[in-house]
DNA sequence: CGGTGGAAAGCTAACTTTCCACCGGTGCCTTAGT
């Protein structure tokens, strides 16, 4: 069958985005894949369309439960029942029954850390894997070291599972990135996609002010002046959420703050009342955004600079998708870098902790590590993400092999380097806020790429006709239909 | 680093100034013989 019919078939289209048939073609020819699709153009489409004409299931990594729970909705409403998402939603009865019949399914969905689980890893063995899927495959490089550590495994994984095809997806990525991203998940010979990161529609301004205060009366300026809807992007849920009431005291109703302190059940509210319509402005964190398809933002603000600039073009990229004019603000006061370097180092342990901690094993043996923990934790003061990382690194070492104080140091220049690559990230976006080059010229020259066409509305170093994104007209139309938010959260939450 | 909130100090009673400690994104997973 050609992929045509497939694709009408299944999805009821006639024709291919931009890079869907390349990067499809390459899968159905039995080659590894890196495949880097600009956000919002339909990257599932890439591996669940191979699905059908390839023999066995096809796994899915994906990084949130709410996206797995998403798709699995949206291929459900779809027609297609063979699918299903192995993750901690499911009730003990339903993952055993679900584990006992993998055979019935063809689409998997599952989270890295459920997939290191050993009895997981074992039925999935069983399997004749037809594709091996990593979605939001940033997110070994980015969160796969310390955060995340799972995300580290998945070539040990891969290798374990048969070396299945594998597609590794992304909107975002430097070559160092895809280099990482491939050697990581032990790929040999693969071939690569990838498509400009490029956003025209979306122009770029950067507005340096004297003082933190001045922030505020901004942002309040600018959400009553620019054409919604918009997301404001914070790095402390704490302003986010005095932001939102701000703006709902100066008589925005239609405003909420979004953040990894809030409820699962108040976030998937939010985020579907966004996607609506019925919120004009989300105050939102870093949490926000993954999976969020919605067509007509118009705006992204940074309250704060992001960590790195591909985090920046992930969160600008949330503008824009149907090709209409938007705009992103960056609001600049010297020193918002501090932040950024403080968030780091609470990630990382201090060498006086790593110090503290291997003498503590020398006395006590490494062995009493996971019973001692609490006690170690406290009195060394690690975050949850420090310890997890020591944690899983002692764990790792060798001790027969290596000797307690060339473990040491060895970790201590993995830590060193991963400071240093933070920071050195963190000084690239305090560059690009204070460069006068081109704005969109000097991101994409840090993806390897180059401007190809001149661009109106470009961004403030190129100008900007900045009252193109003034509100024409504000409409307060109540939405015409009732949303039954109660069934479909336990629609959602139960299943 | 920079802001914040609460306590102490200053100096004469009800309020201002100074000091100090603290905080600051991101998310999975926690039960078993086939």
């Amino acid at each position: 069958m050609k992929i045509e019919e497939v694709l009408y078939n299944h999805f009821k289209f006639r024709t291919f985005k931009l890079g869907q048939k390349e990067i499809i073609s390459s899968i159905l020819d039995g080659q590894h894949t890196m495949a880097m699709l600009p956000t919002g153009t339909g990257k599932s489409l890439c591996y669940q369309l191979p699905g059908y004409l390839l023999k066995g299931q096809v796994i899915i990594v994906s990084p949130l439960l709410s996206l797995m729970q998403d798709q699995v909705e949206q291929m459900k409403i779809r027609g297609e029942k063979r699918v299903v998402a192995i993750n901690s939603f499911l009730s003990w009865p339903d993952k055993r029954q679900i584990l006992n019949n993998l055979n019935n399914y063809k689409f998997i969905y599952i989270s890295p850390e459920m997939l290191g689980l050993d009895h997981v890893l074992d039925r999935l063995k069983r399997l004749k894997i037809g594709l091996f899927v990593i979605d939001e495959a940033h997110c070994i490089s980015q969160w796969g070291f310390d955060f995340r550590p799972e995300y580290r495994k998945l070539g040990a994984i891969r290798e374990k599972v048969g070396n299945p095809l594998t597609l590794a997806l992304t909107a975002t990525a430097t070559s160092d990135v895809v280099r990482d991203i491939v050697s990581s998940l032990h790929l040999e010979d693969w071939k690569e996609h990838i498509f400009s990161v490029d956003r025209p529609n979306i122009s770029m301004k950067v507005e340096t002010l004297n003082e933190v205060l001045d922030k505020q009366r901004r942002v309040v300026e600018l959400v009553e002046y620019l054409q919604g809807p918009g997301i404001i992007y914070f790095s402390s849920k704490k302003l986010a959420e005095e932001t939102a009431e701000l703006l709902k005291s100066n008589g925005n109703r239609k405003v909420m703050a979004y953040h990894g302190g809030l409820e699962q059940e108040s976030r998937i509210l939010i985020q579907q009342q966004f996607l609506k319509g019925e919120l004009d402005v989300i105050c939102a964190t870093s949490a926000f955004g993954m999976g969020i398809n919605k067509e007509d933002v118009r705006f992204v603000i940074h309250y704060h600079m992001p960590l790195q600039i591909e985090s920046y073009l992930q969160e600008i990229g949330r503008a824009g998708r149907d090709g209409e004019a938007s705009v992103a603000i960056l609001l600049y006061v010297p020193g918002d870098e501090q932040l950024p370097l403080q968030l780091i180092d609470n990630e990382l342990p201090s060498e006086a902790q790593i110090d503290w901690l291997f003498e503590w094993m020398g006395e006590h043996g490494h062995s009493m590590l996971a019973q001692s923990e609490a006690d170690i934790r406290s009195l060394a003061g690690f975050t949850d993400t420090q310890w997890r990382l020591i944690f899983d690194y002692i764990i790792n070492l060798d001790l027969d092999q290596t000797s307690l104080k060339e473990g040491l140091n060895n970790f201590k220049i993995f830590i060193q380097n991963r400071n240093t690559i933070k920071r050195k990230k963190i000084a690239e976006v305090k560059n690009w806020t204070q460069s006068t080059e081109c704005r969109r010229e000097k991101i994409l020259k840090y993806f390897d790429e180059q401007k190809k066409m001149e661009i109106t509305n470009c961004c403030d170093r190129c100008g900007i006709q900045f009252e193109q994104y003034n509100k024409r007209e504000k409409l307060d139309q109540e939405p015409s239909f009732q949303f039954h938010w109660k069934d479909y959260l336990s629609a959602i939450l139960k299943k």
